[in-house]
DNA sequence: CCAGACGTTGTT
DNA sequence: GTCTGG
DNA sequence: CCAGACGTTGTT
DNA sequence: GTCTGG
């Protein structure tokens, strides 16, 4: 699955890496991004890509009530199309969620060791994602995300039985766009259409990252 | 009909 | 908003 | 994902 | 054990 990432790089990568028209703020680099927190998501407007600041943690549309978002931090490949809470967001509001590594935890005999998967060439990832629009009680919107997830590919199969749904370069267009003009009934095989296995790399990190509190270096540093 | 849920992970 | 369960 | 709280009353 | 917050 993916509960935990790391967005280093700077605004003028991610702007080059993702096309990047518009640019809402700045960015500091974040070694451990953790659910609930602000960070930035790929989305796509009339043919153009957009940057925007959103809260990792799916708030649905219909929630009464915010808290249902600390539990849809991820959405399963295989169903997000029938379940009520990402549906809606399917059809409508997909998003790229940029990342250049994510954390996994291994079970151990003394506990629990994180690691770090990344890209063999330390690329920045493109994480197919889905967003949403909620309005509190008081009326103010809320903007927040989710991540989807697959079965692991070899390079990590090991470590967990989830893994995130990273998108190649080629496929990111037609996940932002490629829903245009289909039915409903053509949402399922989109959705298997767009995915194929990336290349991964892991390595241990300190636990340290363990505690959302800790982002810094030494989170992404070699145990 | 209305009421109540709406999710993932991992672990058992 | 929509679906399931009672 | 992990960490940390998990409660009430009354007073500041 | 389970929920909320980061």
């Amino acid at each position: 699955m993916c509960g935990r990432y790391s967005l280093i790089i700077g605004m003028e990568q991610l702007v080059i890496r993702f096309g990047i028209g518009r640019v809402e703020t700045e960015l500091v680099p974040r070694y451990n991004v953790a659910p609930t927190q602000v960070m930035p998501v790929v989305v796509g407007q009339e043919g153009n890509r957009e940057l925007r600041m959103m809260q990792w943690g799916l708030v649905p549309f219909w929630a009464k009530d915010r808290t249902i978002g600390n539990r849809l931090i991820n959405a399963r490949m295989e169903t997000v199309a029938e379940k009520p809470a990402f549906k809606y967001a399917l059809r409508q509001r997909r998003c790229i969620v940029p990342a250049d590594g994510y954390y996994e935890w291994q079970k151990t005999g003394a506990g629990k060791q994180a690691l770090r998967i990344v890209r063999p060439d330390r690329e920045v990832f493109g994480l197919a994602g889905l967003w949403e629009q909620w309005q509190d009680p008081a009326g103010d919107l809320l903007f927040t995300y989710t991540i989807l997830t697959t079965s692991p590919t070899a390079p990590v199969k090991h470590i967990h039985d989830r893994m995130p749904l990273v998108l190649n370069p080629e496929q990111e267009d037609f996940w932002l766009y490629g829903l245009q003009g289909t039915t409903p009934a053509e949402v399922g095989s989109f959705i298997k259409n767009l995915w194929s296995p990336p290349e991964l790399t892991s390595y241990p990190v300190s636990n340290l990252v363990n505690n959302p509190r800790n982002d810094n270096p030494l989170c992404i540093a070699p145990a």
